[in-house]
DNA sequence: TTTT
DNA sequence: TTTT
């Protein structure tokens, strides 16, 4: 019951907004968080953590994040697993953002107005792997509203 | 930079020990957190994360947790990747623990001088993944020691 | 914006639950949190925290806890300062809890029906500071609701 | 045994960089970290939490933060009690730092070669409340030292 | 498949 | 003013 994360870091690409069929808003992103150390080598140097924001959160995050901006965010780690189109069950762990905190300066951001999103009424589950660029099959859906 | 996770839950199974070639240990569970809010159908209710643990602390897990241990943990958040044997590229997402808190009685605890692990020498880099039944490729080696 | 707090401890004492003015629940405890270390002295090893519970929560800790009792928390630090009664401000740090988690088994948690409370209908704000013993004046009231 | 804390904000005050009498660099200063909600008159709106850093660390924050700074950190909480000169004894809730992330651009950060420090070599068990301005006794000494 |  |  107890399961927190909290992290600092830097948006990797643009936040993508969808909606689920019945019309809520998600929007996941990836987070690059740099490491204090390096291993033996002095190499890899970051973590990439996936992370799904929901309703408000999810549209704020679309406004105010794009590629490159600096952000705090606290949530729960969850997992999930979907089979994809060549019928293998993919393991996903993710986290849920439950507040997120925007620290890049204005200009760092996505200028308002924008937010993009790929459409509201274009059912979630007809959509890709929300954190692939290949299509896939669903694996997101109303049933993973978490409240 | 800032990374953190904390998790209280349960292991859904014993936990595994085993030694990098250059002789650090490593063990490997899953913990279970469960949720307190279910989906709209009232289904799937846990998270199931996996975690690695290093040197002592790889020793004390490896002693004192089993499968249905709780425990309390603090880490933080990792992404590997990994060519499996069938050369497909595999993303895994993990916690790092720092801390690891016993909080079952010594009776739900492995019996001490137990431990297991599957002996000091193997290499790890002829091994399986660690969070894995069936073989695969080296997926954790001594560049993967944090410190 | 992100100010979180994870803590697994032991109750120093029994929860009181008390009510403000407007009927709200509201649950304080203290709980010890053993430290890993001890210092040069080989002393000091656990460290006291005041914790706060609203609502809901505040009446299942009230019901499920006493002292001794084992629990996980997760909430946010809060700072409040209030005068006491010899005219002296008194600055205070605690936890507000969003989750508790009953690590005691049963035996070791409040009998249920219990959860004492000093009587719902007693103003809150004619009561004592609830982290002390002696009398004080006011230092919770409706204002300190979180939400 | 878990003890966690995770917080970002802004710093109330430059740092102040001392030394114990045996020479152990440890930097105290206050974060203010903005609530998101606020109360039913619509008010107080931050929390001021006092967070201890040492070592290294100490001498890092004394060079790279001050008043205004943005910072994330990661800790433990921590309680100490000590005697005020009045004969009181005064309850301490403090952030022991592990980990301090500058957010801050260079400009909002002192200018390096700073750091100020009340002068090494100055006992600080002959120094005030590093929490206070007003005189004090003693209240931070090499027994805090937390490794 | 990665950010500054 | 502290818990196991």
């Amino acid at each position: 019951m107890i399961n927190r994360v909290v992290l600092v870091g830097r948006l990797t690409r643009d936040p993508e907004l969808r909606y689920t069929p019945s019309g809520v808003a998600v929007t996941t992103f990836t987070i690059a968080v740099n490491r204090t150390f390096s291993n033996a080598q002095g190499e890899r140097e970051a973590d990439f953590i996936n992370v799904v924001a929901w309703r408000q959160l999810a549209e704020l995050c679309a406004n105010y994040l794009k590629k490159g901006s600096q952000a705090g965010l606290d949530g729960r780690l969850q997992t999930r697993n979907y089979e994809n189109k060549e019928g293998r069950r993919v393991f996903v762990t993710e986290v849920v953002a439950d507040n997120v905190q925007f620290l890049s300066p204005a200009g760092e951001r996505r200028e308002s107005g924008g937010g993009g999103g790929s459409g509201a009424g274009y059912g979630f589950d007809q959509m890709d792997d929300p954190f692939a660029n290949d299509s896939k099959t669903v694996d997101i859906s109303d049933d993973d509203l978490p409240f």
